[in-house]
DNA sequence: CAAGATATGTCAATATGGCTGACATAATTT
DNA sequence: AAATTATGTCAGCCATATTGACATATCTTG
């Protein structure tokens, strides 16, 4: 049918739950001079350790220039390290120190706050069809590293990549 | 206490699952030369006609300097018309065109077929669980005009799309 | 009516976080 | 030795946000 409906409600809650979510972080954010970049870098760092420069770029879907500048800050004020990768020494594999994990944990604790309070009074299978609504919504055809973590095995017709 | 339990797994997948929910109307968004910021004010404009300018700076929590350039460019393009207010003539009330209401469904159309794939075997009473949830996400101690429109009066205030 | 407040628009300067293109370096692969 | 890869960096551009200042029209109030 054309005139299919449109789901303008559900199109609206996300675009308000998703401003009051990266809301919360943001405004923590502020007192230390960073910005979401900033934030979004530290969280994949910290949940994947050792995750190379090339896999935050993936991740991130920003340019290598854009990282530079939000990744440099990071570095110098100490809240992420890199390490050569072992096998391949050209690679910068990044960890977070301390300092970064206690950061990353603050914020992730503001947002988790949210989730509780949005989540009281929500059934253990009405969660589970939460996760199962977000994970659908989630492009999977070209897959980087943190996504095939998250899905485990790489879907249906995705590209396997090394 | 100190050691509750963050929600990693679903502060991550709300990352995701925005991302790719935006990115499609983005790439729309690019053929017509407008950013993510002209579809917000499209967005609320179509679905609360009439809106006030000072409505859409609470709703978008941007000054009025940043709403000025974007809004007078879909002003200028003929996606969104004006009208002086029958009470008090100062205020402009905003409406969108033919034109524009074609462009805002034509996003919304993406967006709902990610939403229909994403809701696939998932039953009403799940919907009703993710609504639920999304709800519960938002700030609510502070409302501006829409948000008491999606709160106040349970499926009124939003124009009801034919 | 005059004064003040309000709704909006606009100018100028600045910051952040994206982008492209070009080039450098070190290390691995061929 | 040459090519490719992983990363870093310089320079400049663009979009979207910011603050501050000021203009205009209109409504409200003393």
């Amino acid at each position: 049918m054309a005139s299919a409906a449109l789901r303008w409600d559900i199109i609206e809650l996300l675009f308000f739950a998703y401003r009051d979510f990266v809301g919360d972080a943001d405004h923590e954010l502020e007192v230390f001079g960073f910005g979401r970049a900033h934030h979004r870098v530290l969280h994949f760092v910290h949940r994947y350790p050792g995750l190379k420069v090339a896999d935050l770029l993936d991740v991130l879907r920003i340019t290598k220039q854009s990282l530079g500048r939000v990744l440099k800050q990071l570095l110098d004020e100490g809240y992420i390290v890199q390490k050569a990768g072992n096998n391949d020494r050209r690679q910068r594999l990044l960890f977070a120190t301390p300092k970064g994990e206690a950061l990353v944990a603050k914020l992730a604790g503001l947002q988790t706050d949210r989730l509780n309070r949005a989540l009281r009074g929500i059934e253990p299978a009405g969660l589970e069809t939460i996760r199962q609504f977000l994970r659908a919504m989630i492009d999977r055809d070209d897959p980087d590293k943190v996504l095939e973590a998250i899905f485990g095995a790489p879907s249906s017709g995705a590209k396997t990549k090394e």
